[in-house]
DNA sequence: AATGAATGAGATTTCATTCAT
DNA sequence: TATGAATGAAATCTCATTCAT
């Protein structure tokens, strides 16, 4: 009866994320059913109601894991030298598994936190994080007279990011469509956006 | 002895879709059920398959209404003077009721898309009447020398459609926004994206 | 508001029936919609009801049309001089529309037979009939000596009869069957089953 | 840690099973519904389907049921002496519940294999096994000269097994028949047909 | 006589969740 | 910790029948 091995527990919470993950990012939030991440986490219903107090939850953390990977991945990005270039360049290229789940499944984040609480509270707060990151960068940039100064670091840095957003409707409103190419022009449009205008 | 008017049957047929179409805006595609969007019309779920013939077919329905009428918004704002003035202001203020609809369903639609494929279709047809419209207007921008003439017409569109598409997310990430703000730098960007770029 | 002729209506009736009995034939009776039935019969719903009360009375009727069909079918077998082969050639090649589709749903009244009392009467009461027809068959060959003055003519009757029935299952069983041998078969059965016995 | 006992499980479907078989023994085929079964076999829909993968999948594993007893029936029956009696004997008095399920739903299965391909396919691979066993016994009575070698062990067998058939409607044709004077006669029909024709 | 709109009960199936072991 | 049995509400859809015109 006693309880045993937290770290244990913390690895098997884990597996099943990346379960529920894989399943999330094949069906959707709505589509994925208890019973497929079962099945995809190896474990029985019951078992999982003691990780997970609601498949809310489930859904909750995975948002959680998701965006915060983006922040920490922006942060990364902020960090280097061509920012911008490196931005596009990991739209273009998604390195790790959790990272490229965190990508597919944004859109039906945005989409449920248009009618779920929760799922708002936690978009909205790494919203906030990711934009004070862009707008960081675009402070300093400013500084180094690299970035328009009429800008608002804040509204431009909201702007982005949802362009960012954005982005994911390309395939899906045209899934023949040249990603590089795409990609390029994105790239021109954010330069020419934040680039200091000449007199 | 007559058929009763066709007229009569198509007028319900619009009712329960509107009905349906609030449905959707309030809880989203899969979210609405059928008992919801009868309780809506106020008719009973026996009569509603008397119009249509699954909730597919309603789902398809509206995304086919509200994708048109995004469709001939477009159309109607590329004949105006100031085309993308006119484009940042209608994305302020929908005017009529359809096109409300058809802007808060749109990012569900999206992610519809990327499940199934009959809304895929629907979406992706309609992506390239948008994507037709806003490239010949970069088209003829470019030959008057109002746009830059480096800018691929048809790439270009695509991600001026997902920039728009992407502005959808501005305030589900931040419910305290200011719209105001964020459209005039909206309106900025495509500027400076489109401008003719000096030597 | 006055009754219009009482030709016209039992015309009409018939032409539904007609219709049901396709429709029957093809799903059975529980398998067969009024809307099938509207449908092939071209006739709205609310007008059928004006004809018949229930789909029970539908069913009803098609049965008495059918089983009468098969009363009198046997009743003119029963006056040929070869009445055996005559019986055997008709299980072979139904003559006529409404004798197939007695046919085609003979064990479908049996079954509805078991659990529905309307039908069980029906079908009763032209079994006695049919039943009555070979016995008396039966008698006149016994009184020739052309039958087996052993057998009690109102069992072999009923055993004959349901003979007849469980052909129906032939095809039903092996669709491969070479139904010209089967009834070649089958009447040597029944002969053997008739002739008088040698001492 | 250890999956639990498949014996449950196999145990639990059986009883489930057997509730359907006499829901479908009562109402038929299509006359029972999911709710019946349920209440009949004491458990809720959704634990039906933990067991089941639909409706039709029991109604199929009712009739491999019904149809395998059958054959083992025909079998045991075939290794007797006189099997003709034997044969006769048993649809006189059906032995255990499983059996007279079968009997029941004979002529349900034969309907339903009018229109369901399913039950078509199980239908005919439990006729061939039965025609098969059947022809044997003619086959052998022939080698022993107690049955007349101018029939074809087949064609004959298919006529047996469908005379069998036809006799489950002596007493919806006529309930107050004597079923054991019909049985007697029966058995005279049998054995005269399979009797060695004197020259 | 005739239409087709309209109803509402009920059928099958799904699924998040809880229970017993 | 772990299983899988079990629940029951709810979702989509069907269909015989009735109503209004």
């Amino acid at each position: 009866m006693r309880t045993v091995d937290p770290v244990k527990h913390e690895a098997k919470r884990r597996e099943i994320l990346d379960a529920a993950g894989r399943c999330f990012a094949r069906k959707g939030f709505q589509g994925a059913t208890i019973s497929n991440i079962c099945a995809e986490a190896k474990i029985s219903p019951g078992h999982l109601y003691h990780y997970f107090a609601s498949k809310e939850a489930i859904v909750g953390a995975i948002a959680e894991v998701g965006l915060e990977a983006n922040v920490e991945l922006l942060a990364r990005i902020m960090a280097k030298p061509d920012a911008i270039a490196a931005l596009v360049a990991e739209v273009r290229h998604p390195k790790d598994q959790r990272e490229k789940t965190g990508q597919v499944l944004l859109l039906d984040m945005l989409v449920e936190a248009g009618r779920n609480p929760a799922m708002a509270g936690i978009l909205q707060e790494h919203s906030r994080k990711l934009q004070t990151l862009l707008a960081d960068f675009i402070r300093k940039g400013q500084a180094r007279g690299q970035i328009d100064p009429g800008l608002d670091p804040e509204v431009a840095a909201g702007i982005v990011l949802c362009v960012g957003d954005g982005m994911r409707a390309l395939a899906l409103r045209n899934p023949e469509v040249d990603m590089g190419k795409s990609l390029d022009t994105l790239k021109i449009l954010l330069s020419r956006f934040l680039t200091p205008q000449k007199p």
